[in-house]
DNA sequence: ATTTAAATTGGACCTTGGTCCAATACGGGT
DNA sequence: ACCCGTATTGGACCAAGGTCCAATTTAAAT
């Protein structure tokens, strides 16, 4: 068990279940980790490398739906496959909506739920890669003062140096530092860089 | 019945849900359009305004499952409303991951199906809107000659005139040039509206 | 064979972008 | 009182972008 293989964390109230899907989830070769209650995969500390979640749908307390809402509103984005003995379509068709990779119900095809977990960890492993971009970039961007991310603003929009010095109400000479500065504490050497890099973590242009 | 005003369209075999349907769909504001098979929806030409789909799953003939991944293949993006008396939770499951907007079941609630029907016809007039700006820049790329083009593919990427020019065995002079007419033909002033309009038709830099 | 579109290049010239050095000004914090 | 980060600006200077006019070559089309 180490964090750079994949892990699939498995909660369940039934011990029968959570045994035979560790053993299947052991024999493709990931790591499995199991859980009785929402609550004790909550107090788990952080996983480092890729996962999924296999959650039962109902549980005694917390249920696997109230805990999908959890981790939603705390932007905590591990894939979760569902799975379930009383389930229905409207349940269903909420779970996937709100990103649910997929809804089993029991007994489900060992194919499929093998399935699921590959997409699950593929969806993770994505997931994670821009999640470490964005943080790359909001570090960098952290590093800029007001005036400077107010002049990245104008600039992605492809105005001239002299028109942004007219909207800010200073000279271009100004323009050409800050706008010379952020280039470098961005780490880039183009307005085509930072546009991109702007789009991925969701700058807008300024208002007018 | 005018085209500006959302329309409804309903695939049903049977009648007397047709009647429910149209009437219910009538008394909120929208246009709405029955059919008695997939196969006679097909035939009906291309609707102009924001539109979307109430489709029954088991229809005789071409299922309403067929039929949306007949449309899928086709592009033709109209947003899908399921509804079912005798659908299970995998093929609900199925049906939104292949994009429906929802999966009723009969009998559904009337509010539930309007406010479906309402966040469809938001999808269409959204996915339209992108559609309409999609071809108006798809048609002012194909003015540019080849040559332009390879050119515009090398400029998103932030590299200079030079550097292109080497890139492609040829003196900055001629950069120059192709990239003037690139950007009076794309009918943009500046590298970053460039580059924001080449990432909207999914235009890659070269692979090198 | 003549025409046409595309690609290429040169020269001249102007605008814009970017950098280096230097200076002033203002507000916080030690 | 002094230092530091931020914002501002100037001068000088060079690199890069962009345009106008003009010319050659080549391949495809009529």
């Amino acid at each position: 068990m180490n964090e750079s293989n994949p892990t699939v964390f498995i909660v369940d109230d039934d011990a029968s279940v959570r045994k035979s899907l560790e053993r299947l989830i052991k024999s493709v070769g990931f790591n499995a980790e199991t859980f009785t209650s929402a609550e004790e995969f909550l107090s788990r500390k952080p996983y480092g490398g890729p996962s999924c979640l296999i959650l039962d749908v109902c549980m005694p307390g917390l249920s696997g739906i109230d805990l999908h809402k959890k981790l939603t509103r705390e932007e905590i984005p591990i894939p979760i496959i569902f799975i379930t003995g009383h389930g229905d379509i409207p349940m269903s068709v909420k779970a996937i909506k709100n990103g649910a990779v997929d809804f089993l119900p029991k007994p489900f095809d060992k194919k499929e739920l093998i399935s699921a977990i590959n997409q699950a960890i593929d969806r993770d492993v994505h997931t994670r890669k821009l999640l470490i971009e964005k943080e790359e970039i909001q570090h960098r961007l952290n590093t800029l003062t007001p005036r400077e991310f107010q002049v990245l603003r104008w600039v992605i929009t492809g105005m001239l140096n002299k028109q942004i010095a007219y909207e800010l109400g200073v000279t271009e000479k100004t323009i050409k530092v800050h706008r010379g500065r952020v280039m470098q504490k961005m780490q880039i050497d183009s307005v085509a860089e930072l546009v991109r890099l702007a789009q991925k973590v969701g700058i807008a242009p300024p208002n007018k």
